[in-house]
DNA sequence: CGAGTAGCTTGCAAAATGCAAGTCACTCGT
DNA sequence: ACGAGTGACTTGCATTTTGCAAGCTACTCG
């Protein structure tokens, strides 16, 4: 069994073996994070995701839920049938993004003047 | 003087006072942190950052490159006069992505199978 | 003296983003 | 019981960003 040498190490669906790229080829756009910050400020639904003062478009918005769902950094469960209504959870691994986003936290509160300074994040309810 | 209350605390150019959202304003993209990334790999020219696995296209190459010196996370220093030749540096601003671009190197070593762990970055060269 | 190179810029097609409006199955007030 | 309102989306379309390819300029090298 020969693999070109493209295909030895570079995971399906990212432009490089390299884990910065590979982590840019999930989040790396302007709203994916934001989600994911929502998350783990205790946010769960739609509406609430929508509420942020970022005021994400609902149709982003609903990619983005599903793109992080296929990722595996979230898990969509619902609450209701009919009509269908969900709520949005890290797993374990979307948790552990916590490091990253504390990491520019740190950043903006040195070099952004007028941020607001989140205390520390709570930890985030987890559903694997 | 009185402010409306947006005017209070969001820096110019920012969609909210939220510490990760102004982050995402400078770098929220899929093309900026990989030439930041570059950087820190000690690469300095445009032919370099060109030449790197991910193969950005020359024009937002460019662009970006004038938006991190805009944003004061990059310094240009001409080499040559004619015709103009560039390096770029990180400043100290710019050297202090640091800590966010290991977290997300922890991240993709535990979670994306196949990325090339690259050992510790080497610390940069920065010019203020 | 012609080919090659570094560092961009320009033009245009394709994709992502942003805004507004629409939908669907409820719930709530009167 | 009847219409208004709500939550969670979807759809349509204009605007913006991205991506690819080609071009350009002032060198340098054989």
């Amino acid at each position: 069994m020969k693999k070109t040498s493209t295909e030895i190490s570079i995971a399906s669906g990212h432009r490089s073996a390299c884990p910065v790229a590979s982590v840019l080829d999930i989040v790396g756009d302007k709203w994916t994070l934001i989600v994911v910050r929502d998350l783990f400020l205790g946010k769960h639904r739609f509406g609430e995701f929508q509420a942020s003062p970022e005021a994400m478009p609902t149709n982003i918005l609903a990619g983005r839920l599903k793109r992080l769902e296929a990722a595996g950094l979230i898990k969509k469960e619902f609450y209701q049938d009919n009509p269908p209504r969900a709520e949005y959870f890290l797993t374990s691994q979307g948790a552990a993004f916590g490091p990253i986003l504390n990491a520019m936290r740190e950043w903006a509160e040195q070099y952004i003047p007028g941020v607001a300074l989140l205390e520390n994040i709570p930890s985030p309810e987890i559903r694997d």
